[in-house]
DNA sequence: CAAAAATAATAGTAATACTATCATGATTGA
DNA sequence: TCAATCATGATAGTATTACTATTATTTTTG
């Protein structure tokens, strides 16, 4: 058995999955990106490092923003074959909702099944760059072409486990994009302003922290 | 009396308060960035808008980036006007924890005392675009240079009232930067993703979130 | 094996993020 | 009041970026 996970058709212009040297763009590029930060990032720097050109990664992406956004999407798409997998035959609501605290602000096991090579540098580009692809005057045109269908079908099917388990709660959604964002927020803190947070790389206590503001909060 | 708010010196070349074309620069600075966002915003449309040129621009900052540090700086230094004012002569940490999750969730009322003309704008360009202040490879640089102390100040300052109302509450800095973050990232959801949150520009719902989190978590 | 498709190689463009230079106008202090 | 200083304006220039365009070459496929 092998998985696929196909990422939203209007983040490329050619499926990068579908070619070798569609796969060795994804897969450098996440680590240039890591490596550089995605201002310093340029198809052309890609290109050098994939042995190719930069006319051929335009072939396959329309520019570096829909890059991010396809990268980004496909850490959604991991996330939520993990959410599914998770909580999976489970009935209680209660231990639904905290299995998938666990996915959303855990860190990944890779002794787990399943577990796809990319998704820790995938994740480290998450943190770091996620905000970028977010915060544009695009937003409203993305969200217009489905972009964020996943990320928010993620959120409400996670808020529907808070809403079984405390139906008077006023903010569902809120609390679950509150918990989910901030588990990017707080490793990025916890790397380069310490200060700000309780979490550290040697003991990560993000997935704490949220577990105990869900308990705490619902109880 | 009037209220002098100044800005870590690190931040400019030349202080923009000093003279009337630095302020006209802040001032169209906010504006502009708030209309075009930071990537289309350059100093040459700067420029223009006030009628003088890149050069003058640069002699203040010294580059696009330094620039919104500058203004996100600014904004800091107004929340922690705030928070002073907000906390000044009150004994009970519960009191004072629940006027300071105001001042950093809440939205500022413009028929309060000292409301400063840019606060506005200012928390808008906040909610947009802070995250690109933060997230670039020069993170900790400026970290170095203490453009980050206004901040860790003030999350230790909310924190210290955390600790006092529950001295073995184990994440007291993670809990207070979670809600300060947030407040920005739901408003700018509630904008564009509304299905993400529970808030709305009508019915702001954020720091009644915020205060429940507090309550619930701290009692 | 020929046709089609994908990729490589190369060139070119407008805009950006600056740096540099010099002229001009305003301020100030002797 | 006049020269010196300083801030600003005007203008030019540069390397890089984010693309687009064209043509040649290689690879795939029926």
């Amino acid at each position: 058995m092998s998985i696929t996970i196909q990422v939203n058709a209007n983040l490329f212009l050619k499926d990068p999955k579908s070619s070798d040297i569609g796969l060795k763009m994804l897969k450098e590029g996440i680590d240039l990106i890591n490596v550089l930060g995605f201002e310093a990032f340029t198809f052309k720097k890609l290109a050098q490092n994939i042995q190719s050109t930069e006319a051929t990664i335009y072939r396959y992406f329309e520019n570096k923003h829909s890059f991010l956004l396809y990268l980004i999407n496909w850490y959604w798409e991991i996330i939520a074959y993990r959410l599914m997998l998770a909580t999976a035959n489970i009935e209680d609501p209660r231990l639904k909702l905290s299995n998938s605290i666990r996915v959303l602000t855990g860190l990944p096991d890779p002794a787990q099944f399943g577990f796809i090579a990319e998704e820790l540098s995938l994740k480290q580009l998450v943190i770091q760059e996620s905000g970028k692809a977010l915060h544009t005057k695009s937003v409203d045109l993305e969200n217009q072409d489905g972009i964020y269908l996943l990320y928010k079908s993620i959120v409400s099917t996670v808020a529907t486990y808070v809403k079984q388990l405390n139906p008077t709660f006023p903010y569902p959604e809120m609390l679950i994009s509150t918990l989910m964002e901030n588990a990017n927020q707080q490793r990025f803190f916890s790397v380069h302003l310490p200060r700000l947070t309780n979490s550290n790389p040697e003991k990560d206590a993000v997935e704490a922290f949220s577990q105990l503001i869900i308990q705490k909060v619902l109880e």
